[in-house]
RNA sequence: GGGAGCAUAGCUCAGCUGGUUCAGAGCAUCUGCCUUACAAGCAGAGGGUCACAGGUUCGAACCCUGUUGCUCCCA
């Protein structure tokens, strides 16, 4: 059979990944293994799949693939999250294409859309993660808002309610005038923007010929105004403090007040004091009893309270401008200044957010707090890496508490039942809550509980994923949950450590009794080349489908984890302006990867095409062997300690090295038959066999990072069993190695180079034998590299001198010293420059160690080892300089 | 305004408790090769005042101080 020159990763993704779903390995249940669970940060279902998906769950994988090669039992527990606000917009946008307005239905209704659109749309992102190979344990598949899943926010938020740390207060909150629901603090995007500050006249109201000047950035909300504050210690304005002014247009008299919070270098050193549109003002509102006048809409148009009818209706942007002109015919308008300054918009709509008063439900967080960062600083749970920890520890400490209700429908109802009087009772179901309400009022029936309209924020039902998704709050007891409960590994963004892991350590302390997790790995976020966020909405993220589509899914996978050290952003490759045809979809990462698949494919076909014989191993590929096998184990464990470090991508490196370098360019090279007469020699048997070993091992580790061409070839090696595949492969096992023979190579690399870098600068033909002369020394003669190096160079021999060669390309590795008679070829005048210049960096080198050892306070200070270190590197440079100099004079 | 972090080759990054002339890797670049596994490749080479200025030390990319520039978080 004929074996394609190049990789095609197309067939083998489809054929291995229904081959490993049929033989269920993707699938766990507990058994007396260790477990290793990862509970996937569940996409939204609105989602599909983008870059940090890609990063994101990559890792995942690649954790998840090396733990069950490890014989852990591994569980990765997909699943969707119903993501509220997202979704709700989405499905309100779809009815209104189809000529539905939400306001036409009832929530029943409403909701019953809203899941027809969660079956047709909410797995896209699902069935994509499968394309670039993810082996999550489909049979555990979770939604946050299937039937248990919501059970268990009900239930932790009647507790919570129940232990007094759920409370319902009027608040100024991040209102999406957009989405019509209130946001948390976290879900609040600041965005530098230019802004335009307003020069406003307010007349004073004993003297209209006198005016004081107030500089705002919100001139619509003037009609909103209750008073004018200036700093108690500003001597420019100090007199004012206690007289009128009036609001301009309107012509209404509101105090000018005193209060610290004005800053004095601030505009004109005048604060219009607006309490019902500002956060701030609604402080200085409350401290100095003022009255609240609240303008606006819950969508952002006016209301009648703003007293212009013109306005009434208006949205709030367009009222600005109307209003700014009416302050110009008033007369009432100075000069308008640009300053930088920050808008608030909502990180799901990119509206621009309001702060606006409500009546909301809110979570007591500082005592619920206190274990999550205890155990965080005490190491339970290590994030990695540890510069986030600094960040996690400041939050922590300054947690405000946490709005959770939100205006919509999609998503868990909040379980307050409001009784005919304006009290309420919390409570698990409609009835249990009858019940309660009935203790304060017998009388009460059913139909007279209202339940509260708004539902909970999406966060609080993710913050218990890690239970709900193994049904811990239902059944605590269950052997799932037991098993699998506390997960090992989170992996997640920076960006989300407050808004959900921290969330879930909260959750679990408080209902599990245990952390979630134990380690908390933050990827970076990937960027473009100039350093923007992708995103969907930017149009600045490529579709990783059509990069899986070009390079495999394999090369995709190394290509993005070459460049993803933890914590660290991406700068992702693609270019900036990705054409729809994808005619210019390019990505040197992607390439490197898929480069690298193509050479793990030649190196099998290489091997694939030898014959056997029953020769004994020759002495060169004996040692080959050993080598290999050294070298093997060595970088098995440095790979192994890297990933126990969570540096993944330079575990990858390291791998990538040991197969190209190591075994390829080297190895390979070294025990490849020859050609004779355009046959290929046979290989010897043991040999042969060490180089599959060898190759099998070498696949095993590359597994988790390529999957597909690692099983792909792991069954062309061989006939196997369906069970027998390399998923489920043990993970190689370091073994003691020998350093003595590594070392002993990588002399002999550098001869070698030495010996190719003549050939190229003196262009002496590859297929020229040449001879090697080693100046034989104590301890060095001839051994069983030499054949190696024969072989390597294209040697007719390697042969030992007792005298320098002259006329002879000399060089030294180490302290060896080599001849290559290259008469013919030789350049005198060269290789007395050549040989100078050696000469001067060896004698630099050599005064620098002198210079260190003729300083007493070194000798006495540093420890002896490093000097004893010193004494042996101004040994070796004397004695090489001594060889360089004399082959300088045999010149 | 407060806090944190970063600055090393053209790019992306390693560089652990200061100690080989320590300045590294991958990619990119340049040169020579279509050498019967691989041009998606092979063999070589060049490239950096370790942001800047001081200090500590026998010795600093690494520790300290200041400056500049960037990023993030919070107000």
């Amino acid at each position: 059979m004929e074996i394609p020159k190049t990789y095609d990763p197309k067939a083998a993704e489809n054929k291995w990944y229904s081959h490993w779903m049929e033989q269920g390995f993707f699938h766990s249940v507990p058994d007396e293994r260790e477990p290793y669970t990862i509970v996937i940060p569940p996409p939204n279902v609105t989602g599909v799949l983008h870059m940090g998906h890609m990063l994101n769950n990559t890792i995942q994988d690649v954790l998840i693939r090396r733990a069950r090669m490890m014989g852990k039992n591994a569980c990765w527990v997909p699943g969707t999250d119903h993501a509220s606000i997202a979704t709700e917009a989405k499905v309100v946008n779809m009815l209104r294409e189809q000529g539905i307005k939400k306001s036409d239905l009832s929530r029943e209704k409403f909701l019953e859309y809203a899941w027809q659109w969660k079956e047709k749309y909410g797995g896209i992102i699902l069935d994509q993660l499968k394309q670039m190979g993810a082996s999550c344990d489909w049979e555990r598949t979770r939604f946050t808002m299937e039937e248990d899943m919501s059970d268990a926010v009900i239930e932790v938020f009647v507790r919570l309610y129940e232990k007094g740390r759920i409370y319902r207060g009027l608040r100024m909150v991040n209102w999406d005038p957009q989405a019509l629901t209130a946001v948390s603090d976290e879900e609040v995007i600041q965005k530098e923007t230019t802004m335009r500050l307003f020069h406003v006249r307010y007349q004073l109201a004993d003297d209209p010929s006198q005016f004081i000047t107030v500089a705002t950035t919100r001139p619509e909300t003037i009609m909103a105004d209750v008073a004018v504050a200036v700093n108690p210690s500003d001597e420019r304005h100090k007199h004012l403090v206690g007289k009128k002014v009036l609001v301009p247009v309107l012509n209404k008299a509101i105090p000018v007040i005193a209060d610290d919070y004005v800053d004095k270098e601030f505009g004109t050193g005048f604060l219009k004091v607006t309490p019902a549109h500002d956060k701030n003002d609604h402080e200085i509102g409350t401290r100095h009893n003022l009255p609240v006048i609240d303008i606006l809409n819950p969508d952002g148009t006016l209301n009648a309270n703003c007293e212009i009818s013109e306005l009434v209706g208006k949205d709030r942007f367009v009222a600005r401008k109307m209003f700014v002109k009416m302050l110009d015919e008033a007369g009432q308008l100075g000069e308008i200044k640009e300053y930088p300054g920050v808008t608030n918009t909502s990180e799901r709509t990119g509206a621009v957010i309001e702060p606006r008063l409500s009546l909301q439900w809110f979570v007591e967080m500082k005592e619920l707090c206190r274990p999550a960062l205890d155990h965080v600083l005490n190491d339970d749970i290590r994030i990695i890496p540890d510069k986030f920890l600094n960040t996690y520890r400041h939050w922590m400490e300054n947690v405000r508490d946490w709005c959770i209700s939100r205006q919509l429908w999609w998503g868990q109802r909040i379980p307050a039942y409001y009784l005919p009087d304006g009290s309420f009772v919390v409570a698990r179901n409609p009835e249990k809550a009858l019940e309660v309400a009935r203790q304060k009022n017998p009388e009460l029936t059913a139909a007279d509980l209202k339940q509260d309209e708004d539902v909970v924020d999406t966060w609080f039902s993710s913050w218990l994923w890690p239970i709900s998704v193994f049904d811990g709050f239902k059944n605590p007891e269950n052997p799932d949950f037991k098993y699998y409960y506390p997960t090992n590994d989170l992996v997640t963004a920076p960006e989300i450590l407050f808004f959900w892991v921290a969330r879930m350590i909260i959750a679990g302390y408080e209902y599990a009794g245990d952390k979630p997790f134990t380690n908390v790995y933050l990827t970076g976020i990937v960027r473009d080349q100039e350093g923007r966020k992708m995103s969907k909405q930017f149009g600045n993220s490529p579709d990783p489908l059509k990069l899986i589509n070009k390079y495999g899914a394999d090369g995709m996978r190394v290509g993005i984890m070459f460049s993803a050290q933890a914590g660290n952003d991406i700068m992702f490759d693609t270019p900036l302006d990705l054409k729809p045809d994808d005619s210019n979809l390019e990505s040197k990462l992607c390439e490197q990867g898929r480069n690298f698949a193509n050479k793990i494919w030649n190196a099998f076909r290489l091997v694939k095409g030898w014959e056997v014989s029953d020769a004994e191993a020759s002495v060169g590929n004996k040692t080959s062997v050993e080598w290999f096998d050294a070298r093997f184990n060595e970088q098995l464990e440095i790979i192994n300690d890297l990933y126990s470090k969570y540096r993944i991508s330079e575990a990858l490196m390291a791998t990538y090295k040991l197969m190209w370098d190591d075994f390829c360019a080297w190895y390979l090279e070294m025990i490849k038959p020859e050609f004779v007469d355009g046959k290929g020699m046979p290989l010897d048997k043991a040999t042969y066999d060490a180089t599959i070993l060898f190759f099998g091992k070498l696949l095993k580790l590359i597994h988790p990072f390529m999957p597909f061409i690692t099983e792909e070839i792991w069954h062309l090696f061989s006939e196997r069993s369906e069970k027998d595949c390399i998923i489920v492969a043990e993970w190689p096992k370091a073994e003691k190695f020998d350093a003595d023979i590594i070392s002993k190579v990588d002399v002999l690399k550098e001869v070698v180079a030495n010996v190719r870098n003549l050939r190229q600068q003196k262009n002496i033909s590859p297929k020229e034998k040449l001879d090697v002369f080693e100046l034989a020394q104590a301890g060095r003669g001839p051994c069983r590299l030499d054949p190696i190096a024969i072989r390597l160079c294209n040697l007719n021999s390697y042969q030992y001198t007792t005298k320098k060669i002259e006329n002879a390309y000399g060089f030294m590795v180490k302290t060896v010293e080599l001849f290559v008679p290259v008469d013919k070829f030789l350049d005198k005048d060269e290789e007395k420059k050549r040989l100078a210049k050696e000469l001067e960096y060896n004698q630099g080198f050599l005064q620098s160690v002198q210079k260190k050892l003729a300083n007493e306070r070194f000798v006495q200070n540093a420890k002896p080892e490093l000097v004893e270190l010193e004494r042996q590197k101004q040994a070796d440079a004397e004695a090489k300089i001594k060889a360089i100099e004399q082959q300088l004079q045999n010149l």
